[in-house]
DNA sequence: AAATCACATTGACAATCATCAATGTGTTAC
DNA sequence: GTAACACATTGATGATTGTCAATGTGATTT
């Protein structure tokens, strides 16, 4: 656990979208400007730029404006975190008894 | 992807509640039942109710009922999915030029 | 069978979310 | 400097969420 309940509950937040994963998924091993992501999508740009904040408040995408581009990227990092904390709870607990007795 | 984008979210959907995760790491490796949970929590008992049930729905946990108890296990199957999605995200695609050219 | 216990369901509510049209801001092209 | 472009912000709206009090259901106890 590096961080908080709420902070892990705010980054599934993020990933708790289908337009938000498929942007995810695009991104991986390139770099993309909103424009490219845009043309996969039957959204308004708007909404587009309300998921791209979203996913870079919760730091799973970085961002690198460039005149008047934006060039979004993955945080791996916040993702491996993701996976670390997923591991942990599904690994079993040593003080668990792992049985409940009251009932067969 | 073994599954849909629209499943998925669904899944991250259930990872992204505070009380939620903190249900699913005191279920790592232990079986308890309802009351046992709620006991951790200053919730109600109906809001626990709502909360089992997502996390049933979405088949993070599996459900056993005993009498007239519940008793609930994590599915580590559906966790073990999502790491793999993750996993996925993150590796480079084979397709990628991994550079956005027009911008230096 | 009546009371109690463990949990689910319902209805209501405030809060948050995803979306869009309209508008704003800063950059590039002419 | 004006027009066009790329993106952000705002305001509005319907949908979804998390919560509770009240009630329902089915099992256990007395």
């Amino acid at each position: 656990m590096k961080h908080s309940y709420a902070e892990y509950a705010l980054l599934f937040k993020g990933l708790s979208d289908e337009t938000r994963l498929r942007i995810l998924n695009m991104l991986s091993g390139v770099e993309l400007c909103a424009c490219n992501i845009l043309d996969e999508f039957k959204i308004t740009q708007p909404t587009l730029s309300y998921h791209m904040k979203i996913l870079m408040e919760c730091e799973l995408v970085r961002g690198r404006k460039c005149g008047s581009w934006m060039f979004y990227t993955l945080n791996k990092e916040k993702q491996e975190e993701l996976i670390s904390l997923l591991n942990e709870i599904i690994a079993e607990k040593p003080c668990s008894d792992n049985k409940a007795d009251n009932c067969q």
